[in-house]
Formats: C-alpha cells, sequence, structure tokens
DNA sequence: CTGAAAGCGCTTACAG
DNA sequence: CTGAAAGCGCTTACAG
C-alpha cells in the first residue's frame, strides 16, 4: 500500500488523534460550533447539532482534556490521596468520593502516599503539575514545603480524618484523641482494668493510642501495656502480639487494635489460646471493615463513616470550583464504637 | 491594601499560578533555557542552571503538565482500571506498578470500573480524554465501542488478569478455566467427591467455576453443587453459603470459593456448626490475601503473582511509550495453589 | 445562532 | 550553549 500525500506539510505522526478540527471539517461547520455542540448543545441549532453528532461518532471523537484544560483552566480532575489501597479502611470513602464527583463532572485520580511520607512532596508535585480543581488528602499534611506548594497552588485542598488547627484549607475534622479515649472509657466501663494497646505506627493511630492512655491514667489504671507495629497491621501481627503478652502478663484483659484486620488475628490466637472472649479478654477494632460483624465473636469496634466523608468532600471541592465557597470550611466527622460481642 | 497594578491588560485572575515566563523573567533568561535546565541540565550551563534553579525555588514554580502534555504528545500518565479498590485482592499489583511506573517517570492513577460494568464506555472516554501513554485493564474489555476506541486512540494497552485469543493490544494472559480445573483436581486427590462451589457472579469467578464444573465432570464426579452471589464477595455470604449448605445437602465435603475473604466466612461458619476442616471439609479460597496464611485453620489457596503482573504490564508500557516494541505482546502469567491446612 | 482571532503554557524544530 | 518562532487542541471573548 502506498502511503497517501497529506494535506498538512507535517503531518507524520503514525497516530495523530482525531481533533475538534477534523470533526469541523467533516461536518462543515467551525470549530466553535463543534465545541458548543458538545459543551452546550441548546446553544446550536438543531441541523447543525445533528450534523455535528454525526462526524463525531462517525470519527470516535474524544475530545483532549488536555487542550480544554489548559485553555480553560478547569481539569475536571479531583486527587485523593490515600495512605494505600490495600485494606479497605478508606475504600468506603473512595467509593463515595467516586461517585458523587463523577455526578458533578469531575473525574477522581486516586494516590497511594503510603504510610512512610517519603515521596509525599514529589507526589504532590506531580500531582499539582496537573492542575486539579481539588485535592482530598487523608490526614494532616505536615511538610512545610508541601503546605507551601498547596497554598500557592490555588486548588482547593479538602484535609480528613484527622484533625488539626491549622488546615491548609477546608477540613473534614475527626479527633483520633478522642477516639482513643472514648474505647479506652468504653472498656473501663466494661470492668476491664489491665488494658494493652496493639498499634500501627502510623501518625493517626499513634494518636489514638495517646489519646487512650490519657484516659487511662485520668481513671486511674495501671499504664496500658503497647506494642507497636509496621502499618498497614495485619491479622499476623494480631496473633503474634497477642502471643507475645500472653507468654508474658497474662493479666491483660482488654486489647485495642489499630485495626479490624489485627483485631481479628487477635481473636484467631485467643481462640487458639483458649482464652474466653469478652469475658477473660475484650478486644476491641477500628474501621468497622465488612467482615467485622460476621467474624466469631462479632468485633466490637470504631466506626467511621467514610461514605459521608467522601461524599461532604466532593460538595465541598464542587462548590470551589465553582467558584463558591462551601457551606462550612470545617466540618466535624462523627465516630462511634460499634457494640458487639468481643467487647 | 491596595492592588498593584499589573503589567497585563488581563492579568485579573486572583490565582494566576506561576509559569515558565516568570521563571525566565526572574532569572533573565529565555523560556526555553527554562525548559532546559528543567529537564536537560546538562544542555545548559552551569551559571544559568543555578539562576534557574533559584528563581523556580524562590517562585514556587510547578510546571504545568497539561501544557507539556499537549505540546509533547506525552502526559507521563498511566491509568489502571481495577473492578473495585476494596478487597485487596488487585493492591499487590496497584502497588508495583505505581513503583514501577514512577521509576521510569510516569505517574498511575487507578480508576474504578465496578465488577458491573455500565458505566464501561464512559469512563473509557474520560480516560482517554486525558491521553495517557498507557492503559491497564483488568480483565479483558468486551465492549465493541469501548474496544473501537481504545484501538483508535492509539493507546498502548495491556488486558491483564485473564485471557482472550483477540487481545486489544498487549495481553498479560490467566486462564481461570484452568484455575478451575486444577483446583476441582486438586480436591478429587483429597479424596473429596462431593463438591461445592460458592461464587461471586464476576466474570473471571464465572470462568474459574466453569472450568472446575468440566473438570468434575471429566472426573466422573456428581455435578457440584453451585451457589452465586454478588460480587465482591464477603466473609458473611460465605457464612451464609456454608449455612444453607448444611442445612440442605450436608455431604458437601469439599468447596472452592471465590475469594479468600469468602472462604474465610467457611471457615468460621464450619466451626460454628463443628464441621471440621479440612477432614469433613475441604476449603479452597482464591488470592492468597495476606490474612489467609493466618487464619486458622490456614487457608489453602490460589495464588497469582499481582506484583509481577504490575511490574511486566509498567515494564510493557514503557517500552511503548518510548517507540520499542515490547518484548512480547502476550505474556503468561503463573498461578499455583498454596497447600495449608483448610484443603 | 455562528465564526475568526487570540491565547492557555508549554516543547518542537530550527537557527545561530 | 541559547533563543525566537510556531504550534499542540482546545475555549474565551468578541463581533456579526
Amino acid at each position: 500500500m502506498k502511503e497517501e500525500s497529506s494535506e498538512h506539510p507535517a503531518a507524520e505522526r503514525v497516530h495523530a488523534s482525531v481533533t475538534l478540527r477534523d470533526v469541523a471539517r467533516l461536518a462543515g461547520v467551525s470549530s466553535m460550533t463543534v465545541s458548543r455542540a458538545i459543551h452546550a448543545p441548546d446553544r446550536v441549532s438543531a441541523p447543525l447539532r445533528q450534523r455535528v453528532d454525526d462526524a463525531v461518532r462517525a470519527l470516535g471523537y474524544v475530545p483532549n482534556l488536555m487542550a480544554n484544560g489548559l485553555r480553560s483552566s478547569r481539569s475536571y480532575l479531583v486527587t485523593a490521596l490515600v495512605p494505600t489501597i490495600a485494606g479497605s479502611l478508606f475504600s468506603d470513602m473512595v467509593r463515595s468520593l467516586t461517585e458523587a464527583l463523577e455526578a458533578r463532572g469531575f473525574q477522581l485520580m486516586v494516590g497511594q502516599i503510603g504510610y512512610g511520607r517519603s515521596r509525599e512532596d514529589d507526589l504532590l508535585r506531580a500531582i499539582i503539575g496537573r492542575r486539579p480543581d481539588g485535592i482530598v488528602l487523608t490526614g494532616i499534611l505536615h511538610s512545610e514545603e508541601g503546605r507551601g506548594m498547596l497554598i500557592s497552588s490555588g486548588i482547593p485542598v479538602v484535609e480528613t480524618w484527622d484533625t488539626t488547627p491549622h488546615p491548609i484549607d477546608m477540613l473534614l475534622s475527626l479527633s483520633h484523641e478522642a477516639i482513643g479515649r472514648r474505647v479506652c472509657e468504653f472498656l473501663h466501663g466494661r470492668g476491664k482494668r489491665r488494658l494493652a494497646l496493639f498499634s500501627g505506627k502510623d501518625e493517626r493511630a499513634e494518636r489514638r493510642m495517646r489519646g487512650f492512655l490519657r484516659a487511662a491514667s485520668d481513671l486511674g489504671l495501671d499504664a496500658p501495656l503497647l506494642r507497636w507495629m509496621d502499618s498497614p497491621t495485619t491479622h499476623r501481627q494480631g496473633r503474634e502480639a497477642l502471643a507475645a503478652v500472653f507468654e508474658g502478663d497474662a493479666r491483660v484483659d482488654g486489647v485495642f487494635c489499630s485495626s479490624d484486620m489485627m483485631a481479628t488475628g487477635v481473636l484467631t490466637e485467643a481462640r487458639a489460646r483458649g482464652i474466653a472472649v469478652p469475658d477473660r479478654l475484650a478486644v476491641v477494632g477500628f474501621g468497622d471493615l465488612d467482615f467485622a460483624e460476621s467474624v466469631a465473636p462479632a468485633l466490637t469496634t470504631v466506626r467511621i463513616d467514610g461514605g459521608a466523608i467522601g461524599a461532604m468532600a466532593a460538595r465541598m471541592i464542587a462548590a470551589r470550583a465553582d467558584g463558591q465557597s462551601p457551606p462550612q470550611r470545617i466540618v466535624e466527622v462523627e465516630f462511634s464504637i460499634v457494640e458487639r460481642e468481643s467487647a
């Protein structure tokens, strides 16, 4: 087959994708009419609209959002940063964000920041470079450089799942200290007196543990036994932590775990050792993941409404992108202890 | 405070972000020199490079990747579509994709396609609109319209976690039929004769079950009992399915579940009913999620190396983006049965 | 209702 | 090693 000679001298790309101009040429209208037919169809007369639609379909035209975004300075992109995609603690939030944003014409891009935070600033730079219409952060951003980049970018930011007196922009505020405190009081109310904490080494978990420790001290309890492990925490870590504790001080009668998965591991190990839950040992998890109600004994745990967080974050960002100010800059997020069999 | 009068007549935007020109002006060089200092520093003399670096830092300049992408037709963006972000079956793949792509200068954007597939074409359009340098699909794309859009977009595509004789482009091929067959033979080899299948209603799970059924028939076994449920499958569904089966035909002696989470629910229900695993009932899961080795009894399950899939997909896409052809267009993905205590 | 011109912020391709 | 010009594919802002 011979190559056709082309009209453009520079048309050498193997796979030049279809542009607005191609559609316009085929439909016999200007580019502007094509653009309007797509984005504001009622501003175009019916016959032209029809011709444009046909041409779009015939050519399989998909508008280039980079060009659109560059010119209109709206990317219709929102980025959410989560510590990790595994371990479904944030999956309700991601799902509801996806849905609420899609309904408003935005697309969600999920990025993993890791619990480590070393790449945080680089990742932030890559994200800001795409000029998203909003950024949802899981947790509070600490890096001064990162905060500076976000603030000077002018991109609407929602910090979630944590609290701070100095949010970058908008905040869905959740106090992990308060959670830890409440769980401690809950276990105390159940008559438990020798408590243990099994916790991943991540910021928010550490804050829950700190709140718990304060409450224990306020209640005049012995200092709880503490075991730290890497985040995200696993079933195996729960088993190992309980095994280690019961090979030492077997008098522990209540454990607060920093994740449901770890708490389930504690339940498994307790069963293997013949330790009665909750009578001899009460176990409380965190997250209320979907297996929590179904394991045996059913897991008592802390529930946070991730779906509500996602929906609210989407609303706040959409308001900003439309040039409005959101109803509130700071919104309190509720939590609750779901009482089941394990405590 | 009074507003400063600005040099540009049109400079009315509240938050015009810093551009290459601003950096160039401050550094006293041309835009091209700034661009080079950033992307090809050794093509710029040391003194100018220094001045540019200082200006970049002083202004907090973050290059606009939409403009870059528009001009260079490289977005440095790769999109991965997964059924759902919850349920960590694909999280190893996503993690390794993220890392392998980052190492090559690409950013990963994760999209959820749902097990439903209704929004598939719309989502695809939104993705193609951003002109990613590659698309990784979990599973095979069936929609004719979607396939057509991808092919005519010219974007490198890797289909993974499934197999087809007609890939869109590149394929990391995994036969779920073969998996189902192997699991059936495995249970048969363990002396199990009255088998059951608990499966989510999603394409790949259905194919595993089909392979299992064929093998059962080939082995002369009674037709396995089948129970279908919604995907993604849960711990609770596992409990309920086993309960339903054992209230009917209690002679079932082996179950293949379409997920590890569901299999763990089966283990829980078996324990609650005093059914000995694996002697009276063998249980096999799918996924080898991290809790599988730690539950009691430890779960026998099917393992697929998601990390390897992600790494290979990244390599294939990077090769294409660099204008090379990948080493192979179709690569076979291995699987194995991890034999533990439950079967 | 429709279109011609200009420009978003970069890089390509060329010249010196 | 450095820079002026042109253009990527759209939308804005204006004119008719």
